[in-house]
DNA sequence: ACTATTTACTTAACCGGTTAAGTAAATAAA
DNA sequence: TTTATTTACTTAACCGGTTAAGTAAATAGT
């Protein structure tokens, strides 16, 4: 660790560890002149203060951590930039946590966030996350707790989301007025809220035109590519297969295109494509992917704003609220041929 | 911050703190009796150690700091995913700092570092990083460093690299294979060792099937997406314009095909090209990439690994060492008409 | 000239654990 | 039975800052 400390300046100098202390943070009770000697011996010995002992002392850590199913997934990873420039400028630390979509490990991590490591918690939470018991203990604690995207509706505070009923709205709605007579809709998840309000909106666009829904067209996919590839081929080839997808995650996209490729049907006469996604190479698929494309740095920047609203509070109530970013859909060559 | 301490546990059994202290790290001299109790108590009451505490006396702070330039970059996603995986499963955690390819954040994180904040430092340099003078504090002092992809020579400590020497050569010769009379070269930059590397290997393979090389076919792009995109359409202007591509880096590939569809070239026709890309969708893209694909979670994965053989040393010199883990060329459509 | 206030510090407790050193009681060895 | 050792703790210093409370000297006020 870091081996030069406040000590030695105040041997250096003659003056006590608290004159020292206080010169660093500039305090009134400190004469000009001394405050400049210490300024420069430290710049000189290229003093760093243990955070550490201030963390203890002060009980804040000016560190935040960030909790999230993936990282190597575009809108997480966007997601975290926009945390980590809001923090890097209120002069925050950034822990990262990933769950691998694991409930057992978003457990573990909200259990060692309990022990005073961060002022405050940022969460999007695991496909396997049915209850907030775990979310409890912090958020009635001292840690403000802030969800985005994937959020856990039980517990009240502020909660980041984008408007997804109105994109599974959109997103079904222009598969509909592409000419799609039977569209379907894959799922990841039966508990995940954002999920279920897209597929209320996929619902409530097909009601909306007059379209029966179809039970079997909406399909639970899961975290393995080479099923949801096996589980994409086997819905493509049904008889009465889909002609249109509403994919709710962005991963399933190579899969619904290699299936397309492998079963001859292309992509947007046979079947027309809409993902949730925020890859910057969708626009050079081929063909290129109509997307909903989610705020993702907006959404991670908000929560992260809001978070240290509360922590540069006394109080560190967080209003339940929902802040909704807006989604937009982007029309591109999966639905449409030409533009 | 956490509120119940060993102290309240203390009272509570009537015990000295440093009886719960040992009870908890299952000290010998502790009785089996009392141990129960404590763990017990601890667990009813949700204990659970301030770090900071620990940290300081133990001078250990079981945390590892990842600088990177971005996050929201397939290859630094997949690595840093790498690192935390070997993080988590010793125990650690891990602070992530975004430099955003700006010398001047790296320098800054690099002073807050060696405060003891962390025990280790896992770093990918900048564009902008040409001396490695801000590290060598770090470095000289307790704190282990581990460069990868992205490394600073002159630092003596160990380096995870990729062949880029190889790689660029592979990527080169297989254009010329493929009927390449004229390949040119996207380069990011003229310090970065990676890049200088692949370059050479670039070099070598033009040198070796008799090529003679084109200074104006070493094209240095930027950051700016805009400004590549003019870049890479007045190359492809040219009256004798390349009809290969090898691009240096992932995030050139968007403005290639960009260009090229505006252009009316098609690629591989026209155009045959290669990018250094871990995008998991280059296998759909119009046409398919074929790709020089690092081994990121790999290199993430030793990187943390090696950092952690320091670690776990009572000395914490690291050896100058480069371990090489070899990049794959997959040939796709790009190159190849038909497969 | 004498008290009140301000200036510029110092002292020491504190944050919450860890750990070297000490100790009383129980057990083992001689 | 006496001494040596082990067991099961306690005491207190320590990590490196921060800060409430105290103090001596200088300055201001009357």
């Amino acid at each position: 660790m870091g081996n030069i400390t406040i000590r030695m300046l105040a041997k250096e100098l003659n003056l006590s560890t608290a004159a020292i202390s206080k010169a660093l943070r500039d305090s009134h009770d400190i004469s000009a002149s001394t405050k400049e000697r210490v300024l420069a011996l430290a710049a000189k010995l290229n003093y760093v203060p243990n955070p550490y002992a201030g963390s203890l002392r002060r009980r804040k850590s000016k560190t935040i951590a960030v909790v999230i199913p993936e990282v190597a997934n575009s809108f997480f990873s966007i997601a975290l930039n926009g945390i980590e420039a809001v923090a890097i400028e209120k002069g925050y630390h950034t822990l990262i946590y990933l769950t691998h979509e694991k409930l057992a490990r978003e457990k573990a991590i909200l259990q060692d966030l309990q022990s005073g490591r961060v002022d405050g918690v940022i969460v999007s939470i695991t496909l396997e996350t049915t209850s907030g018991e775990h979310f409890r203990a912090l958020a009635s604690g001292q840690v403000p707790l802030v969800f985005f995207d994937r959020v856990c509706e039980e517990i009240e505070t502020a909660k980041i989301i984008t408007d997804d009923f109105t994109s599974g709205y959109n997103a079904t709605s222009h598969l509909i007025e592409c000419g799609c007579k039977n569209p379907a809709l894959l799922s990841v998840s039966n508990s995940l809220s954002i999920i279920s309000r897209r597929l209320e909106g996929y619902r409530q666009a097909l009601a909306d035109q007059g379209i029966k829904e179809n039970p079997a067209n909406i399909i639970l996919c899961g975290n393995d590519p080479n099923e949801n590839y096996a589980l994409i081929q086997q819905v493509l080839k049904r008889k009465k297969r889909p002609d249109g997808i509403v994919a709710t995650i962005e991963n399933l996209t190579t899969e619904i295109y290699q299936v397309s490729e492998k079963l001859g049907l292309s992509i947007p006469q046979d079947l027309k494509v809409v993902c949730f996604s925020n890859l910057a190479t969708v626009a050079i698929l081929n063909p290129s992917l109509t997307t909903i494309t989610q705020p993702a740095y907006e959404m991670g920047k908000t929560a992260a704003t809001i978070l240290f609203k509360a922590l540069e509070k006394k109080s560190f109530l967080l209003e339940n609220e929902n802040i909704v970013i807006p989604s937009s859909l982007v029309v591109r060559h999966s639905t449409v041929r030409e533009l």
